[in-house]
DNA sequence: GTTTTTTTATTGCAAATGCAACAAAATTAA
DNA sequence: TTAATTTTGTTGCATTTGCAATAAAAAAAC
């Protein structure tokens, strides 16, 4: 059995390890970095969606986003026609620091595919995603209180 | 750039979720299993060499560590040799639940690996293996306070 | 053989995480 | 239209997480 999910994880926490590290001088804390650029990316977006791209409990996600409100970053605003959501846009210091997590993700991409060939990057990326629409499925199949058998 | 990395982390959020989810009828809390499955591979393993492998703090490792010999899972040996550090050990209650730990895991495994064939399998444990060596330098050198130039 | 550096382990904080439980708006079913 | 279900959001609590700081054994440098 490859053990490709062992590796996967690995890389994830190594990663996230770095980020976070690198993200405290913006005042960022730890996880912050992983709503903030997807706010960025699609304003107006709403917290339990966020939850589920990111893949993170849903009251994780919400008191993340409350944090990165009182700090400043980002903005929630009421939608005229539903009372119920809360849409989130990223504030002028919320867009200024956009850039510099876009570069550090940048610079993390890169290092992480040296010595790959583009080709090869190319591949690695769609085998990933084939494998992230995997298990996002039994994702949500489990975290709706749902039981996986084997 | 090919968000490469993105997919990782919401792989690795989304299987650690469940994970944590299904090993909660063994009693492992959060993250444990993580720790315990690479002491039954590898016994006599040290808790800085196991934070080192799974890619977490110190810290963090000797107190997943320390729960887990609270509860009986592992156990810590004295080396004769080396008065500093201490061995670790699946107990008896540890070596039973370890099989159902590699059950559920083999099982993410092939659901993660569904509708790739085999050959892209290996291509992608391969690429993912050059990938975490790229990482787990970057990681070492900004875990030691070293700051990377982006 | 002594000093310096590295390795290994620990504890005190402050913070994030996630399950349970609850509430209310919105959607679907009857 | 009313009732049932789903969606979205929140708070309480227990737990994990990780940075700083400390300590002591071991290894390396001198």
């Amino acid at each position: 059995m490859l053990e490709i999910l062992r590796e996967i994880g690995m890389i994830a926490r190594a990663l996230d390890s770095i980020s976070n590290i690198e993200f405290k001088e913006l005042d960022l804390t730890k996880g912050q970095y992983l709503y903030l650029v997807r706010i960025c990316e699609s304003p107006g977006i709403i917290q339990e969606k966020l939850a589920e791209m990111i893949k993170v409990d849903r009251t994780t996600a919400a008191r993340a986003i409350k944090k990165l409100e009182l700090n400043g970053f980002i903005q929630k605003k009421d939608d005229e026609q539903n009372k119920k959501i809360r849409k989130l846009f990223p504030t002028e210091k919320g867009k200024k620091v956009f850039p510099f997590i876009k570069r550090e993700h940048d610079y993390s991409n890169a290092a992480a595919l040296e010595g790959l060939s583009e080709k090869e990057a190319e591949t690695i990326f769609n085998l990933l995603q084939r494998v992230r629409k995997n298990v996002e499925k039994d994702w949500e199949f489990v975290k709706k209180g749902n039981k996986r058998n084997y």
